[in-house]
DNA sequence: ATGATTTCCTTGCTTGCGCAAGCACATAGT
DNA sequence: ACTATGTGCTTGCGCAAGCAAGGAAATCAT
């Protein structure tokens, strides 16, 4: 029974101390462009979307946010010009963000530190191979 | 998609999301005993410890909280009797908490549901054998 | 059409956290 | 002993996030 329980608690304080540990070694990277690791989450969703745009809705969840939290990014992230907010087309309620040049522009700044940040704390640790199995096992988790 | 991407990039967001997915389904199985996320983790170190004290800045890193966060935690736990703190006999400026009876018959309560809730998410979804690679990989990354 | 319901986003409020400054005690150097 | 420096915790402050309520547009019902 006790047996039972204590793989899952391994896996519950190693995976704390993980995020904690890698979030927080991404922010440092982060900070030295003074861009807020959502706002680079929000960069990033945004130039893989198609032409570029997302419905708030989509990128909130995209970026792991809530509703209230993506629009408050999003409304400092705009009057930073690094995308801009307009009626969605099809549905008057919407709105979609569309990344500018400057954000691309920002994005393509940031992003060579931004992996060489993960490659420092994942893929100088784990092996290839361990890092498949890794984000296969995370992805069963969610 | 996700197999044209580099590897720490997809543990990246796999460790993101599984931290997310967890920590929530476990907040909400601790929030049917009106007990935070983090009142849990201190009573559980406060427990284990060496006649359930510790000294304010173990228990802050113990829970992976600022030494600010600690002292707030700790203060509203000790009028809530969960523990309570004293001068440190052999430096007086440290503080040591001390879980409360009250304290470990909460734990006592709770531990269960959250075990439960554990293995809802980790011990249902994976093999024993995985969440022990998931545990060892993951350490790495700490 | 008209009103009821739902959806999408925003705003008000509350909470929790970290940083930096402060205070009290401890330790080292003279 | 005395000052200077360091350590351990607490307090002030600001920020970011969520929930719940609200408003506007869409959809559905009659």
């Amino acid at each position: 029974m006790l047996f039972l329980m204590k793989e899952p608690l391994r896996v519950w304080l190693a995976l704390l101390a993980a995020e904690k540990a890698v979030v927080s070694h991404v922010e440092r990277c982060l900070d030295a462009h003074r861009v807020p690791l959502p706002w680079y989450e929000v960069l990033v969703c945004l130039a893989r979307a198609p032409q570029g745009r997302l419905r708030m809705q989509d990128l909130a969840s995209a970026v792991l946010l809530s509703g209230s939290g993506a629009t408050r990014v999003v409304e400092k992230m705009e009057s930073a010009k690094l995308l801009h907010r307009e009626a969605a087309a099809d549905d008057q309620r919407g709105r979609t963000c569309s990344i500018t040049d400057a954000g691309r522009k920002l994005l393509a700044d940031v992003q060579p530190d931004f992996f060489r940040a993960l490659d420092g704390c994942v893929g100088e640790r784990l092996t290839q191979a361990e890092q498949r199995t890794l984000a296969t096992l995370l992805s069963k988790l969610s």
